[in-house]
RNA sequence: GGUCUGGUAGUUCAGUUGGUUAGAAUACCUGCCUGUCACGCAGGGGGUCGCGGGUUCGAGUCCCGUCCAGACCGCCA
């Protein structure tokens, strides 16, 4: 037997029983005549005593040999220690040793096994089994399980099964870059990894499974940020003879049971947006709406003037940043090399104060009086004290640029509370969208989304405007999940295949089976999916996802740990047929 | 594909205008210490300044190239 408990629980009530403890050392505190080791596993952390007058001379000789991480077993006696440390759980008592076991060596980690560790994010990712030693790591990984067992009641609770769906399936070229894997059995040919389980779960609704769920990989070969990993984690759900309601329905039960279980917060009935509406107040889709800052378009009143930036200008709009009145000249002037850097993109910013007296002062007097300041003040809900900040230029431009000043303002300021939570739905978003690179409309959701019946007759004429029944659940500024009504017909279908440039032929090759399937009665159906690895940094208050993976990527898709991707030998690829071309 | 920031001891970092033997903290090793818990005290070892080239009497420092890491833009149906 390794251990009678863990290095977590015992207590003052244990004192007196013999027990044995197996863990890592955490901590040697040598004092001579005295010795203190502490010692770690899963559950927390006990100290161990040895000395002098109450242990042998070879344990205690043994004991100054230990070093940071062996692994050891200990068999003794929980006494009551001599000075309490209240700050730990265990800090009553101690195990005064009387058989000591060392399990395994250890050389001396890279870095400290501390919470507040010594090392950077590189060597703890070469080391990544060291890091989840630490606590931070180990409880992001032990609250993700909770999410995922919440998200497993939910949903289990409600009827759903989890199915699981395959991982080697067919490419296609709509939407982000597969990762091909090839087939040996089948020379030259190649499975894709699933971006999503998109088309298996529609089966599984033609197949009458009715409520299907799925905590499930999927793999995207797309350049990474903090929140993105090419192989990430979706609750992928599917739910037939549904409209959209009762989806938004059920999945905001779902969040609200989340944010109730997992952080104690009850939440009402989230506040629902359209896309447009969005991207007019926010210049965004994915809205913070913890704070204000909300977007005041002034066109009406900047247009008027000789001001011939704002006069050519598509869209002139501002915000009002709250208390910015106080700003120096210098501190204006870095916030407008702020959003004219290449990742901002804006030409210039115009700023009004809103003093104190009531007066305003602008970088624009010279254009405007205090009449038409004073109706902007009014527009962007600025109060005496606020900065408005205004960019003007092409509307997807200027809201883009706007929305990245909005946030960053509210980031200085503190206006994005981690523990604040603030969920809306963003609806009626456009079923597609134009690509320059391409030259032709791609699916803006993917292409078995469904167009909203009364604007199918946009199709032709204007198809920018047509919107589908898709919506994003969207939790502080960030996309948490994402869904739509699907087509169920093979003639919507086939006529979304043609909008979106496909032959017939294309069609068939690569969507046929679903066409297919489409012809033995499928049920109306729909369903969401969202981003589990991001759910759950969110939830935990974090920005990026790497804590809450076990062995994550790097920002180039390696894995530094593994050292993957590698090479591989000769005769893998001759087995394959494949020849490299470097 | 692009922009920005960084790379110096095991680790995290400092290093002035280009100038003597490259520093600090921490970790590690040795010694002392019977109530520590970020223990303390004394001492010690530890460096290809990412790599390659250039400028210079002289480069951690300046220039060019390159690799690596991070953040962001493009991209992510």
């Amino acid at each position: 037997m390794y251990r009678s408990h863990s290095c977590g629980e015992l207590r003052a009530t244990d004192i007196n029983k013999e027990v044995t403890l197996s863990g890592w050392v955490q901590r040697i505190k040598d004092l001579g005549s005295l010795n203190w080791v502490v010692i770690r596993d899963r559950y927390g952390i006990t100290q161990l005593v040895f000395d002098e007058e109450r242990s042998s001379k070879e344990l205690l000789e043994s004991s100054k040999k230990l070093g940071r991480e062996f692994v050891i077993q200990i068999k003794g006696a929980v006494i009551e220690r001599e000075s309490k440390n209240p700050n730990m759980p265990t800090g009553d008592i101690e195990i005064l040793v009387s058989e000591l076991t060392i399990l395994n060596e250890s050389e001396t980690p890279p870095f400290t096994i501390e919470d507040q560790t010594d090392g950077g994010e590189d060597i703890r990712m070469k080391y990544r089994y060291l890091d989840i030693r630490r606590n931070p790591v180990k409880n992001s990984l032990m609250f993700r399980h909770q999410v995922g067992m919440q998200v497993r009641n939910y949903l289990s609770k409600e009827g759903f099964v989890e199915v699981e769906t395959p991982y080697l399936i067919k490419s296609t070229p709509e939407g982000a870059r597969d990762f091909v894997v090839p087939s040996r059995m089948n020379e030259g040919q190649f499975y894709a990894l699933p971006q999503s389980p998109q088309t298996f779960k529609q089966l599984l609704m033609i197949g009458g499974m009715d409520k299907y769920f799925q905590i499930v990989k999927c793999f995207r070969d797309e350049d990474l940020r903090a929140d993105r990993q090419p192989e990430f984690t979706q609750i992928d759900c599917e739910m037939a003879f549904v409209e959209q309601e009762d989806i938004l329905n059920i999945f905001e039960g779902l969040t609200r049971h989340l944010i109730s279980e997992i952080k104690g917060i009850s939440i009402g009935n989230f506040p629902r947006m359209t896309y447009n509406e969005a991207m007019q107040t926010y210049g965004n889709d994915k809205p913070d709406i913890r704070f204000g800052m909300k977007f005041g378009e002034l066109n009406e009143s900047a247009q008027h003037k000789e001001f011939k930036v704002f006069n050519d200008a598509e869209l002139v709009v501002g915000i009002a940043v709250p208390d910015g009145a106080s700003y120096t000249r210098k501190e204006i002037d870095k916030l407008i090399d702020w959003v004219r850097r290449p990742q901002v993109g804006a030409l210039g910013m115009v700023y009004v104060k809103c003093n104190e007296d009531g007066t305003y002062k602008s970088s624009v007097d010279k254009f405007y009086d205090q009449d038409d300041l004073a109706k902007w003040a009014e527009i962007t809900g600025a109060k005496a004290g606020d900065l408005i900040c205004v960019l003007s230029g092409q509307t997807n431009k200027v809201r883009a640029q706007l929305s990245a000043l909005r946030m960053e303002l509210a980031e200085r300021l503190g206006l994005r509370n981690p523990e604040e939570f603030a969920p809306l739905w963003v609806v009626d978003f456009p079923l597609l969208e134009w690509d320059e690179e391409t030259e032709r409309y791609h699916a803006m959701h993917h292409p078995f989304t469904s167009p909203k019946p009364e604007d199918i007759q946009l199709l032709d004429t204007k198809p920018g405007e047509v919107r589908a029944n898709a919506y994003d659940l969207v939790l502080n500024g960030n996309e948490i999940g994402g869904g739509s009504i699907r087509i169920h017909d093979k003639e919507t279908q086939a006529l979304m295949f043609d909008h979106l440039g496909f032959t017939q032929e294309e069609a068939k090759a690569q969507f046929g089976f679903l066409m297919d399937a489409f012809q033995y009665g499928a049920p109306p159906h729909g369903g969401i999916a969202f981003g589990f690895d991001r759910l759950v940094a969110i939830l935990g208050g974090q920005e990026t996802i790497r804590d809450f993976i076990a062995f994550p990527k790097n920002n180039s898709g390696r894995d530094i740990m593994i050292d993957a991707p590698s090479n591989i030998d000769d005769t893998q690829l001759k087995e394959l047929n494949i020849k490299l071309d470097v």
